[in-house]
RNA sequence: CGGAGCGUAGCUUAGCCUGGUAAAGCGCUGGCUUUGGGAGCCAGAGAUCGGAGGUUCAAAUCCUCUCGCUCCGACCA
């Protein structure tokens, strides 16, 4: 390919509303331009690296035996009423909806297990078919509430979604193993430092799941992860530590303190001279189930803080908030700062953290406005809670597996993978014929990549101040062969020589015969990011050219008969 | 949806406070020169100032409403 011919747009300045680097430099480089809010228009450049990604994942599944299909983007609403999630991502106001001429309601697709479930149930009829793992590469709608930064998080983007069936458990096991290991190949076939970490299953819902991140300041997950034994997690779903505070002595009889305008953990623990872990604070949140708000009391030791995620999955329900003033008010009757478990009203569901459960003598706010409660101990003095898992694991904290300290870092999702179980199945009443002649429901198994997120995340991973530095697997070039001064004959037909010994040697390379100043050439060069670049200029009479490696501008000068081995070498052909 | 901010040429911005001929740089077009670090000179094209109302002799500027976009929180590949 000749630049000279490809439709390339780079601007001197970054566009306003770029904030990430990957945003910045691939708006910069004229890779993407903005459609509208979280809706991009790749440009020839963008769209090869694009290709490139889903390539190396199409090779990777197919080689644990995928079979690539194709599935519509509208689906009907009545396939979403079969497996009850139609109302949900309605509410949720996630999923673009709307209306065929006839008045028949649609939707953009923003994940395909209904469809894949439908067709599985109309096609697969025996075990003797099973398993089967079918996958498409498709663009995918989401109505996100907040698109931002560039590719990271689009209303439409780029998505390879893959779905087992199997017969059983142990079926969707061997799966789910043969997807990680494809996910951790094509991953690292793309050039990116990447960490597998658990996760918390969330709308997909299934047993388990895996997040693929790829570590990066920017990164919109917080993840938390050990050196020592390898376990790692985003922070929603990461285990906290087990063990339980210092003993407390035997219970105490409860006293009721006046304390006037205490009402943080820290005024409590300057006011009593008690350390943080003897409180328990008392959150009230709002848990929605559908068409219905609930509201739970959350018991957590002063010095920690609430997994959100967490509690939802405790309560069951589709999401929590932290209740207003004027809810806490109504529920406490008293001011924010005061609420606790002794006295609250007849049915407030109360749950703690499984750290309190057997704590003895805990300072609470007693639900009154200027008063709190000494040597609170569950079951005496107030309801006995339900106990779980609620605590917000954070860097530093023991690791929940051994003897390591959790560390935390960032990370982009480029991929997730779910076991579903008979979710779908069941409710969508997808089964297929045993051995023993009988209806199973299919046991599934779904998984995602961000195909047009993992170059933004490359990107967020691999640049300095000059530009992109593209990994060369995804780069939309392995290797350019840039002229100089276009006017000068020895120059042009040097660089002809060299492009076409490259592509003889199946280098992907292209042509750099555009027509510019050679400083405003580098300069571009370096902001597009082809990893390999071969410059003929002034020293091409003497049959020397000036090799670059875009990943730390290393430059040196190569004769000309060297350059096309230098470039397979470093290609590793 | 809640909070904050921004809409002026393809891009980045000035002008708005204090109303009075829409301005600059980049990019683009033509010409001449230039060619190892975003070249110079000359000549051009390009904006009904997001939209609609209002105030005023007069609105990019003041007021009201609306639409769009960006940023901070909950969703997710």
């Amino acid at each position: 390919m000749r630049l000279s011919q490809l439709l390339i747009v780079t601007l001197r300045e970054d566009p306003a509303d770029a904030e990430v680097p990957s945003h910045r430099l691939l708006a910069r480089g004229g890779y993407i331009v903005k459609t509208a809010a979280g809706l991009y228009t790749y440009s020839p450049m963008m769209w090869r690296t694009v290709r490139k990604v889903a390539q190396i994942v199409r090779e990777e599944l197919d080689r644990e035996g995928a079979q690539e299909l194709m599935m519509p983007i509208l689906h009907p609403k009545e396939l979403w009423e079969s497996s009850g999630r139609w109302e949900r991502y309605v509410a949720d106001g996630i999923m673009f909806t709307l209306k065929d001429r006839k008045g028949a309601e649609l939707c953009l697709g923003p994940t395909h297990e209904e469809v894949i479930t439908d067709y599985a149930n109309t096609f697969v009829s025996s075990y003797r078919q099973l398993p089967v793992n079918l996958y498409q590469i498709q663009d995918k709608f989401r109505d996100e509430i907040r698109p931002r930064f560039g590719l990271m998080r689009g209303r439409e983007f780029v998505m390879m979604d893959a779905y087992s069936f199997d017969i059983d458990q142990a079926g969707l096991d061997a799966a789910y193993a043969k997807m990680d290991a494809a996910y951790r190949r094509a991953f690292a076939r793309c050039g990116v430092e990447f960490r597998v970490v658990q996760a918390d299953a969330g709308a997909i819902g299934g047993s388990g799941s895996e997040e693929f991140m790829v570590i990066a300041d920017t990164g919109e997950d917080a993840i938390l992860y050990c050196d020592d034994c390898g376990y790692a997690a985003n922070v929603e779903k990461a285990d906290s530590l087990t063990e339980k505070v210092d003993d407390a002595g035997a219970p105490a009889p409860m006293e009721r303190k006046e304390t006037p305008d205490v009402r943080t953990v820290e005024q409590l623990q300057a006011f009593f001279d008690l350390p943080t872990r003897r409180m328990a604070k008392t959150l009230l949140y709002v848990a929605t189930y559908g068409d219905r708000e609930e509201l739970a009391a959350v018991m957590m030791r002063g010095d920690h803080e609430v997994n959100e995620v967490k509690l939802q999955n405790a309560l069951d329900c589709l999401s929590v908030a932290l209740a207003d003033e004027e809810k806490i008010k109504q529920a406490t009757d008293a001011e924010v700062g005061f609420a606790g478990p002794v006295g609250l009203p007849e049915g407030t569901r109360l749950l703690a953290d499984r750290l309190l459960d057997g704590q003895a003598n805990l300072l609470c706010g007693c639900n009154e406005t200027g008063y709190h409660v000494l040597n609170v101990n569950a079951g005496r003095d107030c309801a006995k809670p339900e106990y779980f898992d609620l605590r917000l694991a954070s860097a530093g904290d023991r690791c929940p597996k051994g003897d390591g300290t959790l560390r935390s870092a960032r990370g982009i999702e480029v991929g997730h993978i779910f076991k579903l179980g008979t979710k779908y199945s069941e409710a969508m009443d997808a089964t297929f014929t045993g051995q023993d002649g009988k209806a199973k429901p299919f046991v599934m198994g779904c998984y995602g990549i961000g195909v047009s997120r993992t170059p933004a995340a490359a990107v967020e991973q691999c640049h300095d101040d000059r530009g992109i530095v593209w990994p060369a697997p995804i780069a939309p070039f392995e290797a350019v062969v840039a002229i100089l001064d276009i006017k000068k004959s020895e120059q042009c037909e040097l660089a002809e020589k060299l492009y076409g010994e490259l592509r003889e040697a199946g280098v992907d390379v292209c042509l750099d015969d555009r027509k510019m100043s050679p400083g405003a050439k580098f300069k571009d060069l370096e902001l597009l990011g082809l990893p390999y670049q071969v410059i003929v200029g002034r020293k091409a009479s003497e049959g020397t050219v000036e090799f670059i490696v875009r990943k730390g501008l290393e430059k040196s000068d190569v004769a000309a008969a060297e350059a096309t081995a230098k470039v397979r070498e470093l290609l590793g052909r």
